[in-house]
DNA sequence: TAGTGGTCTAGACCACACT
DNA sequence: GTGTGGTCTAGACCACTAG
């Protein structure tokens, strides 16, 4: 990488930066190669520290770097594609080995899950009181890209009561298995940008606030919303995918 | 005597603040609501602007603020659901009002696209060489949510050439149109985060940077990627829903 | 012209990962 | 202990919008 000092140009000192770095780890660097710390690259370029963070923070979100602290600043691999197709029609936790259950509890749902939960019941059913939240945390390649809560009416489990329930893991599983016994209707899926929370973050050993894609589903049966899905995939390692190339037979 | 670990690890100031502004937006403002400007908000909850603003840019990457230079902070809308989902298997351009052609020019691809539309080329075949690059922009609600680069190679449209097409406006259009001649046979999706490009931003009336959703969407026909979209979505203002329960005749 | 958010500086200290 | 990135401060000036 250069020592060029920075000309005076109209637009600002961390975007100019952020091009002349990344044109320099296109041409200089390697994959997971270290690069000087964030005191020398800023005197190296003549500019205060906190403006050379601004750049290398941008080079982060676009998954260019990686930085971790009392380590130092890397080269990021390229993103890794993660299926999140609704293509197969599936339940959660059916013949995907990607996701791995971890716990589950009883409890009453987010506002926001509500809202999806009771959008489609009649006025003066029953209002949903408390739910399963299974915990699930998806990995490829042995590192964790996504963390997800999976939000179950006990409505959709008749087979389990949740007074009976012990929470923990075994009855994540008991409650991914009597998912499987309803009819699946269909799935309503949604991205969105967030920042982590604090659980997610340590989950995906990321800081919390860091940027993930939020990907909401509803899986559907018998017309109603039988469960909720809030998966948190972390943004600056994965690019989600939904090819539907592969229902035509057509090879990628 | 050993250190004994006092479990209170001092949570960043930021993150607090955001928490507390984050509940305040919630209970005492209406949207459209405009905040205490920064420097009047900082000193009321005794911190640096920087520290301030470290907490105001989460709560606008969560969509919850707007920031507009010479105008104020003000509360943020709801994101607008914007349907993205490939079940329509429809060229682009083909019955969607909410894109509007702006004009098209033929130039090289940049790398990655190249590498998309030459990845199922046998070897020895002719390379692609020049594009036509259709700029297309869409909008919903007077809003607009997405800039689009459109790259169609020659060979697509067969009833083009590149030399004798001027460009513009009408060239855009007669590219378009010339698609649909050509059987759809699937299409491949991606979404990933990334930062607004200068021209990106400008069109959807952003700052360079602001942080953007990428929808790389691969269009194939004849068992070949015969165009590549990468579209740009406001990653404050959007939420990509990919919803394929219309699908089963399923209100929503 | 006045007021806003955006950029930038030159420091300081802290939490964490290595050795 | 040493070195890294993460947080925080108290200023300054710039670019933009609106009355």
């Amino acid at each position: 990488m250069g020592t060029t000092q920075l000309e005076s140009v109209p637009e600002p000192k961390y975007w100019h930066l952020k091009t002349v770095i990344s044109e320099a780890l296109d041409s200089e660097f390697q994959v997971g190669e270290i690069l000087p710390n964030e005191r020398e690259l800023a005197a190296r370029f003549g500019v205060a520290r906190a403006t050379l963070r601004q750049a290398l923070e941008q080079l982060e979100l676009e998954g260019r770097l990686q930085r971790r602290r009392g380590v130092g600043t890397t080269v990021a691999p390229p993103r890794v594609g993660v299926d999140v197709s609704t293509a197969q029609h599936r339940w959660p936790g059916a013949g995907d080995a990607s996701w791995q259950p971890l716990d589950c509890a009883t409890t009453p749902p987010p506002a926001a899950v509500l809202r999806l939960l009771e959008a489609d019941t009649e006025p003066g059913a029953d209002a949903v009181g408390s739910v399963f939240a299974v915990r699930r945390l998806r990995a490829t390649h042995g590192q964790a890209v996504a963390a997800e809560q999976l939000y179950v009416p006990a409505a959709s489990v008749p087979g389990l009561v949740p007074a009976d329930s012990p929470a923990g893991p075994a009855l994540a599983h008991a409650v991914l298995h009597e998912l499987q016994r309803l009819p699946l209707e269909g799935q309503d899926r949604a991205v969105e940008l967030g920042s982590a929370r604090a659980d997610d973050a340590r989950e995906l050993d990321r800081l919390p606030g860091s940027p993930v894609l939020v990907v909401t589903t509803r899986y559907l049966s018998g017309g109603r919303t039988a469960a909720v899905s809030v998966a948190t995939y972390r943004a600056d390692t994965c690019r989600l995918t939904f090819g539907d190339v592969g229902d035509l037979g057509i090879a990628s």
